[in-house]
RNA sequence: GUCCCGUUGGUCUAGUGGUUAGGACUCAGGAUUUUCAUUCCUGCAUCAGGGGUUCAAUUCCCCUACGGGAUACCA
């Protein structure tokens, strides 16, 4: 009907969105953006036994807070709605009837245990195990008796038995499948409710996807999708099969071997930019090197026929250093404002703002994930303790002298400014002879609880003069 | 088992019928820093194997191996 690029990405709604997913979203988002086409976001929700509650809510919200908007799509609507497919099921029973009119698809009344039990005979005698294809033989008094008896039936494809089938893939290109490798799919099961490829096919015919950009697992389905737009008279749409992401030994990324639910990334302080741009990544890369994208960029240097063919493992560790260049590198007072809930939950109170900003600036240097912040802000929020060996330090004879020197100085000096530390640092060399070992892992040790850290001037202005003296009499004799 | 897809350092990748095969992460060493971290520099390490085609193949073709996906009334 129109030359218009629509796009879809088609979660169904199991409770969170998995970074393969965002992945597979994005590459819709940015294609669509790209050619100036629609991104629609379609809720498959047929299978009512994995019915999450607030799965959807979740997964709209994390599309939210990853800044990926559609243009049609629950909440927001849009002229090809509802955007549930379990809102569609008269939508649905409609092409089925006519399916069933046109001798396409058949009435199939055997039982799932009668299947289990057929295909498991099959397997391990080495056989075919697709369906037998019993129920199509059927004559019509048949199957007014098994109407009669109300007994339980599921909506079976008529795939062709012989031949095979070609189309092209974007990323793919030529894949030929037989098809007697093809099972005749059932599309409506025995609730009522259709199965992923009957929706799958009628809502994107309906919808005018003209992309199909989803996950490698679903190129094998391809051939049973054509048949189905075939079977209905429609033109099916262009289809584009991404790499799969990996876990480290390989296999589909999955939950077992760690986090895959974006919200988690989320929670533990990856920030949206950094998932965007890392996961983008993952399966397509423009020529060059540059590796650091803003989605506006993306939007511009994204296309479809730069999309690898092999999976790419999810590397934690590269994530990591990313999200710490992405803390280091963007403006302070945002990384402030994505840090704060972590100082919130901690009950570490901010009473300083200028104090704060600066404390996130030092800890943004030396962590990966935002969740790491409190652990680094520690020192400066709560009470110093001490193992044995750092008591030996803080107890030495010179340590003492250190301590009593610096509190003389500081209790009548007006404020505690870089400029007056290093005074102090250079008068306690020149005036007490202490220096070097002796000197600065003691005064980091009494005010900061580690030998190791920030520098002193620093430590002391986020403390500020009061706390500064306390921490001085706690390790004063 | 069967079908389909894939294979550039450990990982993400750029790239080409003739290149010292480039970048990034990781790792190792070094410099800077009072320390830690940051930053910078250097280094280690790759075209899965075998056949073709070709003057020439990592690049094109075939086979093998390996990996993955699919084989549900789940998506």
């Amino acid at each position: 009907m129109s030359n218009e690029i629509r796009v879809r990405f088609a979660p169904s709604p199991t409770g969170y969105l998995h970074v393969g997913s965002l992945r597979t979203a994005l590459y819709n988002y940015l294609y669509a953006k790209k050619v100036g086409g629609k991104f629609i976001l379609r809720i498959e929700d047929t299978d009512q036994t994995r019915y999450v509650n607030g799965a959807v809510k979740n997964l709209l919200e994390t599309l939210e807070s990853m800044g990926l908007e559609y243009d049609e799509g629950p909440e927001k609507g849009g002229e090809y709605g509802p955007y549930f497919q379990s809102k569609r099921t008269e939508i649905y029973n409609k092409y089925v009837k006519e399916l069933l009119d046109h001798g396409k698809a058949y009435r199939c009344f055997c039982t799932p245990d009668e299947l289990d039990k057929k295909r498991e005979e099959h397997r391990v005698k080495g056989l075919d195990t697709r369906y037998d294809g019993r129920c199509r033989k059927l004559n019509e008094s048949e199957i007014n008796d098994h109407l009669g008896n109300n007994d339980k039936f599921v909506i079976r494809l008529k795939i062709p038995q012989e031949g095979e089938v070609t189309f092209y893939d974007i990323v793919r290109e030529k894949v030929t499948f037989p098809w007697n490798m093809v099972d005749d799919q059932v599309l409506v099961k025995s609730d009522g409710f259709p199965t992923y490829h009957l929706a799958n096919v009628i809502d994107d015919h309906l919808m005018e996807i003209s992309h199909v950009i989803r996950g490698e697992e679903w190129l094998s389905s391809v051939p049973k999708h054509l048949c189905l737009y075939e079977a209905l008279g429609w033109k099916p749409p262009k289809m584009c099969h991404l790499p799969l992401l990996l876990n480290s030994d390989k296999s589909k990324l999955s939950k077992r071997q760690g986090d895959v639910a974006v919200e988690d990334f989320l929670n533990k302080g990856y920030l949206p930019e950094t998932l965007l741009n890392f996961v983008v990544l993952l399966g397509w890369h423009a020529p060059g090197d540059q590796e650091f994208y803003t989605l506006t960029e993306l939007e511009k240097a994204f296309s479809l026929k730069r999309i690898n063919k092999s999976g790419s493992v999810f590397d934690l560790e590269k994530l990591n250093w990313m999200n710490g260049q992405y803390l280091r590198n963007t403006d302070l007072k945002v990384i402030g404002e994505y840090a704060r809930k972590y100082f919130i939950d901690a009950g570490y109170h901010i009473t300083n703002e200028k104090h704060y900003l600066e404390l996130v600036d030092i800890a943004r240097n030396r962590i990966h994930k935002l969740d790491e912040v409190t652990e680094f802000a520690k020192p400066f929020f709560s009470k110093l303790e001490y193992a044995e060996e750092d008591k030996a330090i803080l107890g030495s004879e010179s340590s003492q002298i250190l301590f009593k020197f610096w509190v003389d100085n500081i209790i009548d000096s007006p404020e505690l400014n870089e400029e007056f530390i290093n005074g102090l640092l250079n008068r306690s060399v020149e005036e007490l002879g202490i220096k070097g070992k002796e000197l600065y892992p003691p005064l980091r040790l009494a005010l900061y609880g580690s030998e190791h850290g920030p520098e002193l001037p620093t430590i002391m202005d986020i403390l500020e003069k009061e706390k500064v003296l306390l921490r001085f009499k706690n390790v004063l004799k």
